[in-house]
DNA sequence: TCTGGGGTCCTAGGACCC
DNA sequence: TCTGGGGTCCTAGGACCC
């Protein structure tokens, strides 16, 4: 019989601060971005919720809603850490594992009839014990299929439990709305919607040739995501496919000159994560976003494949004097993709990674900021120290 | 006071080759 | 003269997710 486990860690950036910082507990707090202008809410406790905060919510408007929400900034390597005693604890009940972002994974536990005699009670306890263990709450939505097991842990949430058997499946989805089911964003619900699809209900009885035809492949898929067809096999971990760094500006700019130090910066974030992971990019991208929202992109290759700072910081150069052409910027992103692991061989070693490697050497030994390129924007857009005063900007 | 950052997957169109 | 058809690769952009 099929079963899938569904866990899903609750506001979790959120949570992760209230376990390192006991003040922080029990209080409406708000993790969010570097400048409180630019930036949007990443994830909000419960007690912020209240207020009707919700992640993704510009920040000002959140701090309008809760004026005495604490706000911090984001600490990512300690998440990183977090999850990766998450994903310990879900290996540790099956190897047939699903990692689907930092807070959440599904287990299939369709092969575990003979280990696990009484799954659900099993899976029940094992929540508990992972709370117990990790210090922050988890939840866990257990169904047939993969869709409704994920459904089922964001009812149960915070801290629940929600089993939904076979034969109630499909009453259980008719609860939702349409934009609740994932991978219906505002797009697709507007164009669901003008072919008279307004409910769960109304999709289920859609055909599958008309949504194939309307939506594409992901149509189709996700018609059979719904009625329990889904037999894609899990994957415990892939390694990344791209990378990259890119932050909003806390003022616009115009010109490539303006965005050298920050595509420095952002060319060297990339590389040196390129270089943790041992692994050489292909292709370097170049996105924009500017003042009127609207984006453009730009590829070059690579060759031969590489992760120093220098050759990935020249072709974002280049390719920002052909996409910046006078409009207003609000943020740069540097992308890495095509990327080859170090044991997929390589015919030689580029001359400009034996530098690379030598400042390395000299950063694990001195510290990251070291040594750092003529230049370089250093510092993120903004430091931290602005949200001291948040309060007075209200 | 407009609207983050880091990813994945899909699609459409053009270039190129046989 | 008046111009095929199919496969593959590359690029740009869009939609979506947490």
């Amino acid at each position: 019989m099929k079963l899938f486990a569904h866990f899903d860690i609750d506001a979790f950036y959120a949570q992760v601060e209230q376990l390192k910082n006991p003040q922080l507990r029990g209080k409406p707090l708000i993790v969010g971005g570097n400048s409180l202008r630019r930036s949007v809410v990443a994830s909000a406790s419960y007690e912020a919720r209240v207020y009707g905060v919700k992640s993704g919510m510009p920040l000002f408007q959140a701090l309008r809603l809760c004026p005495r929400c604490i706000v911090v900034p984001p600490d990512f390597p300690l998440y990183e850490r977090s999850s990766r005693k998450f994903y310990q604890l879900l290996y540790s009940i099956s190897p047939d594992l699903e990692i689907l972002s930092q807070d959440e994974g599904v287990v299939d536990l369709s092969r575990c009839n003979l280990l696990y005699g009484d799954p659900i009670g099993t899976l029940r306890r094992k929540r508990r014990a992972m709370v117990k263990e990790l210090g922050i709450t988890v939840s866990l939505g257990m169904a047939s299929s993969r869709l409704t097991a994920k459904l089922a842990a964001s009812r149960a949430k915070p801290n629940g439990f929600l089993y939904i058997p076979r034969d109630k499946e499909l009453e259980f989805l008719k609860t939702f709305s349409l934009e609740d089911i994932p991978g219906i964003g505002k797009k697709t619900l507007a164009l669901l919607k003008n072919l008279g699809v307004n409910s769960v209900s109304d999709l289920l009885s859609f055909s599958k040739d008309k949504m194939k035809e309307t939506l594409g492949k992901k149509g189709e898929n996700l018609l059979l995501q719904l009625h329990g067809l889904d037999f894609s096999p899990g994957i415990a971990y892939e390694r990344p496919k791209s990378v990259s760094r890119g932050y909003t500006l806390e003022k616009d700019i115009h010109t490539p000159e303006e965005a050298r130090p920050h595509l420095l910066y952002l060319s060297d974030s990339v590389a040196m994560r390129l270089r943790e992971e041992g692994a050489r990019s292909e292709r370097v991208c170049l996105r924009i976003r500017r003042a009127d929202f609207s984006e453009s992109q730009k590829c070059l290759p690579l060759s031969p494949p590489g992760n120093d700072t220098l050759r990935i910081y020249q072709r974002a150069l280049s390719m920002a004097r052909s996409l910046m052409t006078g409009q207003p910027v609000r943020l740069l992103a540097v992308e890495a993709s095509s990327i080859i692991y170090a044991d997929q061989k390589l015919l030689f070693t580029p001359p400009e990674e034996r530098i690379m490697e030598a400042v390395e050497r000299i950063r694990k030994k001195f510290g990251f900021s070291s040594i750092r390129f003529l230049g370089e924007k250093r510092e993120g857009p903004q430091g931290v120290h602005v949200f001291r005063n948040a309060r007075k900007l209200f």
